[in-house]
RNA sequence: GGCAGCGUAGCUCAGUGGUAGAGCAGGGGAAUCAUAAUCCCUUGGUCGGGGGUUCAAAUCCCUCCGCUGCUACCA
């Protein structure tokens, strides 16, 4: 049965009191490629982000900052949709846990727990750090010289006992485990699916889904002590933004469920174990795929607060530009594996796979055109082998990177398109248009339309990746805007001979050190 | 500790039974259209150590060494 072309990707929702961090742009930054080829390719997508906004700690910065917790979110999930813009993110929503159609909607799943039996109310007890608000389990715990106990962060704890509802995921086991095999690719990489599949299989406990000692967050229905906990509240985010609890709305029946859940390999578990039992047992569709990338360095160290290492992506766009940043983020590792960010790759990737890359191809292709073709897209002769070769390249590209984009490939799909640069590059120095203009100019002219040709390709091929560098670039061959989707990459949409061209400008700079000082 | 995985050229990684690969870095050459960019050739590895299975092992098995991840309620 064929189902409608639409594609619904997610980013967490991100915890508010972090200030945004190369984590976060670097989760929506994988989203926005998908979300920008899927639109590209023909899909109607729904691209969300968001803020997280509950929770305890939220509600003592806002107390330490003297103002009420809502100001205080307001206010922060700001830093984040400042992000998305600066990072030129084309998310199509933004969702806040604090708005009213997302408690409407965590309610309602919470009453639909509670009406199939699936919540009951008991009591959360353990060893309580309140140094750290943070439970320990017995087994971390160390005896302090005073003979208390001592949680592995050297804070004391305390026994505490609140009263809780638990969700019943005890009893979710098997039907988590039928559910992965009978969905190879809900969990992916496959490293992670092993570790998600071995921990269920280790049994699981019932989870305490309400607290009693605080207030910031949704209230649970008909019983005003307790709050909803955190991560039921915020999965939930997934299904209010397509419309829930109207589940027979034309946005919900349309999106969901979603197709990806981007997550980093933190909270996979949440996402991978919880989320999927609880839709299930509110008698919902699971998602259909749940990606946990990985972790950034800096320089080969560890990033943490405490060393003062944190990677402001706002700096890396400052100093290496947007397009720079985006493309270095996804080119440079296995999309899955951890990562180093070092200053030396970067300027590596930059000037090597950019400037001398697409950029000098295109520069030296269209620079040529425009000296020696009136500037405008010139009249091909018949192609010849090497013609056909290098535009068939081009053309078997698109799908070969459709294929890496849909199972999340970032850096296979970039070196895809990177192989029919470095085959460009080889066909010029081969066919050598510029010798070309004294002894066979109509020749000169095909070979100009074939690298023309194959430059189209690669922005449009692009665009998803560094969508102002691939407009650039397309705009320097005068496509519309109807020319510019994935629809219109093949032959019969080539370029027009005839077509004035504007004279070419250099779209990716190298990177230069600034001079040390002397 | 338990479970899982990894260790291949200076760096990052591909290769899962049949003559050791890619990109970048290094060396040499060519070309001059281009952001001194490009192209060609090339140096470089006892595929972590040892043992075994096999006509044949980076690839399968055993063992040792080193590293990583997971081992539940901060998000």
């Amino acid at each position: 049965m064929a189902e409608a072309k639409r594609y619904y990707v997610t980013t967490p929702i991100y915890y508010v009191n972090d200030a945004p961090h190369i984590g976060h742009a670097y989760t929506t930054l994988a989203c926005d490629a998908l979300a920008r080829f899927m639109r590209l390719d023909g899909y109607d997508v729904h691209f969300l982000t968001g803020t997280d906004e509950h929770g305890q700690k939220v509600e003592k910065s806002a107390k330490a900052a003297g103002v009420d917790p809502q100001a205080f979110t307001d206010k922060v999930s700001q830093n984040f949709r400042d992000l998305a813009k600066a990072m030129n993110y084309s998310n199509d929503d933004f969702i806040r846990t604090t708005e009213e159609r997302h408690k409407k909607a965590c309610q309602e799943i919470w009453r639909r727990l509670k009406d199939r039996g699936e919540i009951y109310l008991g009591s959360y007890a353990g060893w309580y750090a309140v140094r750290d608000e943070a439970y320990y389990g017995e087994d971390e715990l160390t005896v302090g010289p005073n003979g208390k106990k001592i949680a592995p962060s050297g804070a004391e704890v305390e026994w505490v006992e609140e009263p809780s509802y638990f969700f019943k995921l005890s009893e979710w086991g098997d039907k988590l485990l039928a559910f992965y095999d009978a969905n190879p690719d809900f969990i992916a990489p496959e490293s992670r699916r092993n570790e998600v599949i071995s921990f269920v299989k280790s049994g699981l406990k019932d989870l305490s889904i309400s607290r009693t000692t605080f207030n910031w967050g949704v209230q649970v229905p008909d019983d005003p002590d307790h709050i909803m906990y955190v991560w039921l509240d915020a999965l939930t985010n997934y299904i209010t933004a397509v419309g829930f609890p109207d589940d027979q709305s034309a946005m919900y029946k349309k999106f969901w469920p979603a197709d990806l859940h981007m997550v980093g390999k933190d909270i996979l578990r949440f996402h991978a174990i919880y989320w999927p039992a609880f839709l299930m047992a509110a008698d919902l569709e699971p998602p259909r795929r749940v990606f946990a990338h990985g972790w950034w360095t800096n320089e080969g160290q560890k990033i943490s607060k405490s060393l003062g290492n944190v990677i402001a992506p706002l700096h890396l766009v400052e100093k290496y530009g947007l397009d720079q940043t985006r493309y270095f983020l996804l080119r440079e590792i296995p999309f899955g594996n951890d990562g180093d960010f070092s200053h030396r790759a970067m300027v590596q990737r930059m000037n090597s796979d950019l400037a001398n890359g697409i950029g000098n191809l295109a520069q030296r292709s269209l620079s040529m055109i425009n000296k020696n073709c009136d500037a405008a897209v010139p009249q091909p002769g018949d192609f010849n082998e090497a013609d056909e070769r290098l535009i068939n390249a081009a053309e078997e590209a698109l799908p070969k990177v459709r294929d890496f984009i849909r199972e999340q490939g970032f850096h296979k799909a970039l070196e895809t398109i990177w192989q029919v640069i470095g085959e460009a590059d080889r066909y010029v120095d081969e066919q050598a248009p510029w010798a070309l203009r004294k002894t066979d100019p109509a020749r000169m002219n095909t070979v100009l339309y074939v690298l023309a040709e194959t430059i189209r390709r690669l922005g449009l091929l692009l665009q998803p990746f560094m969508p102002q560098s691939a407009e650039r670039l397309l705009d320097q061959l005068v496509l519309s805007p109807e020319a510019r989707t994935f629809a219109a990459y093949g032959r019969d949409h080539a370029l027009k001979p005839g077509t004035a061209l504007p004279k070419p400008e250099g779209v990716f700079p190298r990177f230069v050190e600034p001079e040390a000082a002397s």
